[in-house]
DNA sequence: GCGTCGACTTGATAAATGTTAAGCTGCGAA
DNA sequence: TTCGCAGCTTAACATTTATCAAGTCGACGC
């Protein structure tokens, strides 16, 4: 790995505190490829070889179950995916493809492994990645279960024009085909779930939503940090 | 906390590795008690106050929202919950209330803490914890995402039947309200669920199920260890 | 400009799931 | 035993969501 790339990686939560000559130990045995677009990275059931940071660009988790497909999150820069199946040395659990022309770093799985055991820094910040990521899954599995996908597509709205500084006119960050999919639900119920939002304030042009009254949204959509700040 | 109860904690694999020294600190801290069933132990939003271990009984994971409410997992002796709030010092995300009379250790969240910076070998096995946690998780995940009300009820059954060591007739281990819930349905669909695998050879009486035909049921279920399978 | 393609939308219809209300059943208390 | 109740089931109906089939629209290449 080009040596220039090492202070985004050593900025990271995850290796901030580590001892320099474990992190150099893992920059050593990594390395970094760009990645065209619509590439799939990684195929669930396969052995955690590596564990992936993503520089820049973006990356889609999706599984596949008898012939369906779902989306499970878009990973954005600088952050890791798939430390879990790393760390534990079990199969992926979802499958990975780039969204965009994507660069992103390979650092072999039992370098991840090794390290973690020699150095009790690395293994303390990777404690609160994972914590992190469950309490996420979590919230989303809340989501899907106690809310129907209007609701779902309301706090989402919500949560990405907080996202936005709290602008009232913001753009989706993805295809709506994909949002569908993130949402649980197919592309022709969001088209109606937005339809079903225009009573609220919400209106839609292309990938371009503006929400009208932030209240009168608030009031029907009753976002909960609980269930939608990903912060804590 | 009576030291008759520090084996069976030191068995489990979070604290077995740990120095003689921090887990006696761990345990001269913490208190056991015993509850009736149907008491609410933790109530999401709280502070995490306490890191809980499941000592004898049964406790429901529960989470709501907006007058909804969903089970969304169970714990068995002897493992712990609520890791993730505890490290990250962060609200509950669920509510927890028992099922039955239950034994419970509690364990002071700020000790596990400080443990967890002292003690490179606890940091570890929390890792290890969290990990399984996590793919716990998004296996759920996927389930829901993935299948149908009808599907996931077959997947259950194949999996309870699995734990059942393979046999042909079991029991459920909870009231059908409360599997509905998990299952993510109502308990009118879970018995219309029911019904609806006969034809694959299930028959229910009460709490006993009965799979009449394996193959056939696993066949419409198409199980897959990256969902149904909560060892790896 | 023209055609083509993919993303999205729309409407009609079907399937899945939830809601409401009624009734059944087994069990414990009076 | 009888009553009352909780858990469960059933049926009718309502709502939500998915599916199928057109149709619109804009971007792109030729």
């Amino acid at each position: 790995m080009p040596e220039s790339d090492y202070p985004d990686i050593r900025e990271l939560h995850l290796f901030s505190d580590m001892a320099d000559e474990h992190f150099l130990s893992l920059m050593r045995g990594a390395y970094v490829q760009n990645f065209p677009p619509q590439i799939e990275l990684i195929t669930e059931g396969d052995p955690s070889d590596f564990l992936h940071i993503i520089l820049s660009g973006s990356v889609d988790l999706f599984s596949t179950w008898n012939g369906r497909e779902t989306s499970m999150a878009t990973v954005r820069p600088i952050s890791t995916f798939i430390l879990a199946a790393t760390v534990k040395d079990a199969p992926y659990l979802m499958s990975a493809q780039t969204l965009e022309k994507s660069r992103i770093a390979l650092i072999p799985s039992q370098d991840v492994r090794a390290v973690f055991d020699a150095d009790g820094n690395f293994a303390r910040a990777i404690v609160t990645e994972l914590a992190q990521c469950y309490r996420s899954v979590v919230k989303v599995q809340k989501d899907l279960k106690l809310r129907t996908s209007l609701e779902r597509l309301a706090n989402y709205l919500l949560r990405k024009q907080k996202n936005a500084g709290g602008a009232a006119e913001f753009d989706l960050d993805y295809e709506k085909k994909r949002l569908a999919s993130v949402l649980g639900m197919t592309p022709e119920n969001l088209s109606r779930a937005f339809k079903g939002l225009q009573p609220y304030g919400v209106s839609v042009n292309g990938a371009r939503v503006r929400i009208g009254d932030q209240e009168d949204l608030e009031r029907f959509a009753k976002p909960n940090p609980l269930i939608d700040d990903f912060t804590t």
